[in-house]
DNA sequence: ATTACTATAGTGCGAGTAA
DNA sequence: TTTACTCGCACTATAGTAA
């Protein structure tokens, strides 16, 4: 796979190079991996550029220890592998807030939708959204989302235009209670769209380019 | 990295394919690799031809499900991580009986060996080793224990013959108390050797080629 | 022993495009 | 719309070897 190096550093972490330096040559690495000691040298080198490994050479050897940045990539792929296996846990989405085109509120203000919010959300929304796009980072988290179930608001018809069925998931951000809202009928993206009983940006202060937290609980 | 697939393989269990056919277009795999659509089909059908996943192909577009191969890898790399962060747990080492040269045997027998086994693992091994070739796959698991601490023997020098350092792990074997003894200064190796207070070969009626289990209970 | 350079062989990528 | 072929190019591997 294109640019993974996940799988290098998950190797370095089992030989123990997670919370402290361990003794790691190029070779016992390569034979780890399979692949060549100068093909795991120069992963290493590669590791160490990208800043997820910290390198200190002696005179016959390395130390290799994992940065905060590695063991933050590592957590996020265990994160991952968790919700797969045992669904049950939360979900944290991190992104940075922007101005969308308005949308967002000529969407919720329909009436047919915000009565189903109302009863199914157990909380009437204020009318609009709060746009973030999600770290790249923590797409396959969102992802997740995308392909599970969530509550579910009927689409409709009004005035010739057509309103497709929604999915919502109920979260926190910020510690305000919030709702993540998806289009069943989604294309890829990274924007995620997210309502409140109440103005989330004034309330919670929050201006473009801000770094938020959503919180979904899954079961 | 060289022939690493679980990548593409996770992002298509978190797309729905872990449990069920779900619907999944070469071009929506390849927006969440990152990759173009073409890599991913590719990718797919590579996926397809060691049976990690099933394919059926409609008119437009195709439906896909991770086999139960697939799943164990899926399922492996997820146990490895929860090794990383969560270290209380058991590992499970599988591989296959093979007869060695008699070292074991020979090494076990050395009184200074012998009583510190006694001693520490509060048992008096059987003179000879089980030789275990363990499963490539299994092999990060057997890894963690080579870098991991281990109930210390010491070593001496007897005869003018150096004995290493050897560190142990109590664990289980097809139902019966056993330790896994690796040297501490060893070299990469896929042979685990298993001691017993009883004869294994014989006790368990193992003979070569025979699949075994060995379960060690980490903290 | 190590790490890691250079040269070469091989693999995998995306673009274009057929079906 | 899909999937997936060929092609050209870039990246990445290993072998040989220096330090």
């Amino acid at each position: 796979m294109k640019g993974d190096h996940t799988t290098a550093l998950r190797h370095l972490a089992i030989m123990g190079a997670l919370n402290s330096f361990a003794d790691i040559t190029s070779g016992r690495l390569g034979e780890s991996l399979g692949i060549s000691q100068q093909a795991a040298s120069r992963e290493i080198l590669k590791l160490a550029e990208m800043r997820l490994v910290e390198r200190q050479i002696g005179r016959k050897g390395q130390r290799l220890t994992i940065t905060k940045a590695g063991q933050e990539l590592l957590k996020r792929e265990y994160l991952e592998y968790k919700l797969l296996f045992e669904p049950a846990g939360r979900l944290m989405i991190h992104g940075t807030v922007f101005s969308g085109l308005g949308e967002g509120k000529y969407y919720i203000s329909q009436p047919r939708y915000k009565q189903q919010f109302t009863k199914k959300l157990m909380f009437t929304p204020y009318e609009g959204t709060l746009n973030i796009r999600v770290n790249s980072a923590d797409m396959p988290l969102f992802e997740t989302l995308t392909f599970s179930e969530g509550i579910k608001i009927d689409g409709f018809v009004s005035r010739g235009r057509t309103f497709g069925d929604v999915k919502c998931f109920l979260g926190m951000i910020q510690g305000m209670e919030c709702a993540v809202i998806i289009p069943v009928r989604t294309h890829y993206t990274d924007v995620m769209e997210v309502i409140a009983s109440a103005h989330l940006r004034s309330e919670l202060s929050l201006n473009d380019g801000d770094l938020v937290e959503v919180v979904v609980p899954m079961e």
